[in-house]
DNA sequence: CTGAAAGCGCTTACAG
DNA sequence: CTGAAAGCGCTTACAG
């Protein structure tokens, strides 16, 4: 605690330099009006004295408030998983609301990248020190944080990783170890001369960073020198009856396929599929902690579920942007989330 | 923010209640010397003010600071399992020490019963305002936290539970249930006609709170209905030669063991074992993300760790005290940590 | 380029 | 039983 004995504040930090406190609050806030002398002096005390300052004591005084935007899907009737981010976002923002940080979200519709544009424009209008953001449609997000450079805003990626655009960090799985470890879960107990199927199941499969844990799917086989055929096929339509149809055809041209992995969390509209057709000897692997899929879980249908915690995510994401704009600290360029497996026996006690 | 046009504090409220904010303050916090019908007026401007405190403020201006013992295990040559939980600690001080809260650690020695008892009179002679402890020895954890209980000293279980031994929160893994998962876990894959052996590896196997995990493992078999014999063995020293004497000998006995589950961190003696004896058709499985067992997951001799992030147990001990004692917030009384599958494809993202 | 002073919301002696 | 005043460490106009 700064009463002990040894603290320094700026109050000591003005005496050694002969000058007043509010001359080593510029200093320390980089802010301009200050001679070049008197700043060295003044960050040499500092370092010597190493100086830490009472963040308690910085933001009961300040009035500057702090805002942070927050963009990511709007929980559709179709999946609800963007529901456990949000509440990342607010146990976040519940924690740092009274040293003066506001969030602000904005949803953008999974099934119109238009909406994403609309809300990344609204954003960019209100004026922000922060945002935070899904990069589900990846064109537009690389436009919309292309004018967050150039406003100096740092931004976070959650989910999935723009890698060549420059963020302040990627909190989120490395989706090609996921994909290595669903394959390892399938294959586990599985006779070798079976087949597999990926399912990818998306309205955007050709702008789709998931794919990446389809190919660190095939690098275990691979790796591990295994001999099953890797059959896969692409659903655009997310609805039950489109997934029916293109699963009927790819296991009545494929009698033999003794696994199959979903790389998302539609995973529970094959596992209806199972479920209706009695398909109760084929192994089901997907992702994400959502109703649907961990009533499949618990039903024995899905046989395990990979979840990277969404919830951390979006909490760190806005930590992230909180250690920067407000405590001056830095953050981890990359933090990858676990991978972590869920089964009937554990879901009870995950937490996201 | 407190500086938003609506926000009320001990200002308001003193002028509402004609009062100065020094009686204001006595009646929030319970001080004496203020008369019942003061108290009676300014409680109810409080409650329809919705009065919420600054804890900023309160710290800053605080000079009482708050002292928490932190009593677990040293970290031995043995194990290096208790490094961990101390991690935690660290994290959750730094985050609270300009609160003016400061965290003591006590180390006592897994193999002795005195040390345990050595410290806890020392955390009662240098008087704290909250203990987080790891009951490792039962009978002396009560009836030191009994003399907490007397004190009205708060304290927090992590890693096992006295349930009866009402604590502030018990924060660690549902036992019962990680038996369970263990068990999935290993008959994954494995023939029903098979056996399965289970090894306790302890010095204190009769006094010992895992024993939980087994009686969770035997029940998976059970209500799976499941064939396999369940052959059992307690090692009571812990040393590698110990160990391999008796596997070699229960090996011996039943030639058709085809998986193994210990139930506690010591896995690694048994992976040894293992790997001596170049017997890498057995499956294995046991606890913790210590360096050892890390080691054989990676050579394929461990199949499964389970961990209970080990971490975040004292992490959130040390914030469960800090809650109680300085927010004035309520805690659960059992958080059940989630009960996490490891294996050699997803440990690097492990989080404990 | 620099400083004196008021203030953030709360706590703490001290005086009465 | 109660209040006036100083103070926690930092920030913010304002004046020069």
């Amino acid at each position: 605690m700064e009463k002990n004995s040894t603290y320094f504040g700026v109050k000591e930090i003005a005496r050694r330099a002969n000058v007043s406190i509010a001359t080593v609050d510029r200093v320390i806030h980089n802010r301009t009006g200050v001679s070049e002398k008197t700043k060295k002096k003044i960050n040499e005390i500092i370092k010597e004295l190493d100086y830490q300052p009472n963040i308690l004591a910085s933001r009961l005084a300040s009035k500057n408030i702090i805002i942070l935007a927050v963009l990511i899907p709007r929980v559709s009737e179709e999946t609800d998983f963007w529901e456990v981010p949000l509440r990342g976002i607010q146990r976040a923002d519940a924690e740092i609301k009274q040293y003066g940080i506001q969030t602000i979200p904005y949803f953008f519709d999974l099934s119109d990248k238009d909406s994403f544009v609309t809300q990344a424009r609204l954003i960019l209008e209100r004026g922000v020190h922060g945002v935070m953001l899904s990069p589900s449609f990846i064109e537009q997000a690389r436009n919309f944080t292309e004018e967050c450079q150039k406003l100096k805003i740092p931004y976070v990626f959650i989910d999935s990783n723009i890698p060549e655009q420059r963020s302040l960090s990627y909190i989120g799985p490395h989706l090609l170890k996921s994909g290595y470890v669903g394959a390892k879960l399938l294959t586990y107990r599985m006779k070798s001369n079976k087949k597999v199927l990926v399912v990818n199941i998306s309205k955007e499969i050709e702008n789709y960073n998931y794919l990446q844990i389809e190919e660190g799917f095939r690098s275990y086989f691979n790796d591990n020198q295994m001999g099953n055929e890797i059959v896969r096929i692409d659903i655009k339509e997310t609805d039950y009856l489109s997934v029916a149809k293109h699963m009927t055809s790819v296991l009545h041209d494929h009698t033999d396929i003794e696994a199959i992995f979903v790389t998302n969390s539609r995973v529970f509209t094959v596992a209806t599929f199972l479920k209706n057709k009695n398909k109760n000897n084929i192994s089901l692997i997907g992702y994400d902690f959502i109703k649907e899929n961990i009533q499949y879980l618990n039903e024995g249908i899905i046989d395990f579920l990979i979840c990277h915690k969404p919830e951390e995510q979006a909490y760190r994401a806005v930590m992230a942007l909180y250690q920067t704009l407000v405590m001056g600290g830095s953050v981890d360029n990359i933090q990858y989330m676990p991978i972590d497996i869920i089964t009937k026996e554990n879901y009870e006690f995950y937490q996201n």
